[in-house]
DNA sequence: GTGATTGCAAAGCGTTTGCACCGTA
DNA sequence: TACGGTGCAAACGCTTTGCAATCAC
């Protein structure tokens, strides 16, 4: 993702939030800030930090309110790992499928199978209406394997 | 599954307990009778009062200790949810692919996907290791959509 | 100016830990 | 009998709520 698009994503968040008739304010650009450029997937505390050097100020719990208000536009989303709770994650554009770093929680995602026809086919047979689905892949990605140089690619 | 099935699970799992140095005490009975004859995923005070019956001075920090246990011998597995956070339930045996009823968080199983060439494409072109993977249809069960009587297939 | 938003403090909830008593092997 | 297991109480960490001060619109 270039410098440009990520700005741009930046800037089409805080105009979503106007939208839906939220005040645009210091802590909130401070919070989307952080999570609109990050490709890894963070605890809240973790946002709460990184949003202090824009705003020293800042409560945590303000942080939860933004998250909540965020998810609520689907423009994050929880990822959830194998030990302990939920992360959050600017939520990808088209994509669904994701691939989540135990280590460093850096996420991508990929493509390359269409589930539609094995949700129509267990949804049948199971009997279950099917609402949503996960795909998830989890693994250590090449950073953190130190096969690439800690500074590229930096979020 | 059927009965005689659901009951070598049961005293499988005790078996498992005690070859791995567990003893086998009254309240650990009782929490494996809940988990290992549900086919829900629970919260640990379901599995807390469910087990009760069964052993009525039963502490809720027998059950978070037992359910580490079990979790660590692979018999129980976690789920986890779009909102909050995860549940118990007995581990699939041999299956991956879990779809959970987001109403009553009654759970099974479907096969007919095989990922492991997706896994090897994806492991390739992201330079990820991948270690495991979650594929994980959420919906509505057919009880809960009650088109099927609520008696029918009890667990 | 007005009502949404903020941050503090405190409460809430699920989970873990310390410890003395109990029960399995 | 010895030592793993238990349950109570208390601590803990994460998240939510109440409220008065603040700030965007």
């Amino acid at each position: 993702m270039t410098n440009s698009e990520t700005k741009n994503l930046e800037e089409t968040w805080l105009e979503q939030l106007q939208e839906n008739g939220c005040r645009l304010t210091s802590p909130r650009r401070a919070i989307v800030n952080i999570l609109a450029n990050s490709n890894q997937a963070l605890e809240a505390v973790e946002i709460f930090d990184l949003s202090r050097t824009d705003h020293p100020q800042l409560g945590l719990v303000t942080v939860y309110r933004t998250l909540e208000m965020l998810e609520n536009l689907a423009l994050v989303q929880r990822v959830h790992q194998t030990e302990g709770c939920h992360l959050y994650l600017r939520a990808p554009q088209g994509h669904k499928h994701i691939l989540v770093c135990k280590e460093c929680h850096r996420t991508d995602y990929f493509s390359g199978d269409d589930l539609s026809e094995l949700i129509e086919v267990t949804s049948q047979e199971s009997g279950y209406q099917i609402e949503d689905h996960w795909l998830q892949f989890i693994g250590v990605c090449a950073r953190c394997r130190k096969i690439v140089p800690a500074d590229e690619d930096a979020n």
